[in-house]
DNA sequence: TCCTAGATTGGAATTATTCTTGATATTGGA
DNA sequence: TCCAATATCAAGAATAATTCCAATCTAGGA
């Protein structure tokens, strides 16, 4: 149960952002997403909110998802071609996609390790973002 | 210029590949394919393929490229939410997106690593695709 | 040659996401 | 406090990539 995946508390607020509005609909969407860390897609996330905010409007989650993501609260997660998960883990980590539950763990990097000690990366390379999905299955021991 | 990055030739024709007639749509866009290794859309090889067969729809290139991605033969590319991209390096490999330029390059991992060298796999994980993709640029050195 | 399974086509349908517009709310300053 | 400027919200329309569908077409085997 990875449900503490760092040390923001699951019913916090984000802390002041510079330039950002903490309206009530960007505070709910933050919270839904902090209180159970699955991966929702913006559907997902608009269907929690709603429970607090009857009168949310999908366009409204996406906005706010987009808001959260532009001031580095939240990550948005890409898998193919499938519609765009949502994330609070903002430190750098990986995603394993098991293909037999559908679920999403967070996979984090092991410490100390560097990304050109394993890539062959073009000179002069400067990496602004990394994304590493790997999709498999747990053997179930 | 990474135009060579295994060895098949940029002419060759997919070896003969169980269940899979090479028809000419299919054989000609994986032709295109592997005659510019630049990661093309669906669009991008829709207009190279109609070069040569001016009254192919995009249905089938949709269709040619899936089938040639069943089949092995190519790999699809996501990159957030942009349209699918599509490379004949069937080697497990990565990819740089480079922000300036907009150009992808495979990314070779280094021989002899292994992905939990790095990562925090769950116990029991067993791996069946690996996507990784950098974005950055490139320094003008 | 004829038959059949699979392939191709063009257009319609789908779906996630973004855009637009008008209404509403919030902020900082007078 | 009140106002104006600005930001946000909501609803639905619009967009764009991709898939689906139904009607041919084609190749290869009997």
């Amino acid at each position: 149960m990875n449900l503490r995946l760092h040390d923001r508390a699951a019913n916090s607020l984000p802390e002041a952002c510079p330039g950002l509005r903490m309206t009530p609909q960007r505070q709910e969407v933050y919270r839904v997403l902090m209180g159970r860390r699955d991966h929702p897609t913006a559907n997902e996330v608009h269907s929690r909110v709603k429970k607090r905010l009857p009168n949310i409007s999908l366009a409204t989650v996406y906005n706010c998802l987009e808001t959260l993501v532009d001031h580095g609260l939240i990550r948005q997660v890409n898998f193919e071609r499938e519609s765009s998960r949502y994330c609070p883990n903002v430190k750098e980590h990986g995603h394993f996609h098991d293909a037999a539950s559908g679920a999403i763990h967070d996979i984090e990097f092991k410490p100390g390790v560097n990304l050109s000690d394993f890539l062959d990366l073009p000179p002069g390379a400067v990496i602004e973002d990394i994304e590493i999905t790997l999709r498999g299955k747990l053997a179930a021991s």
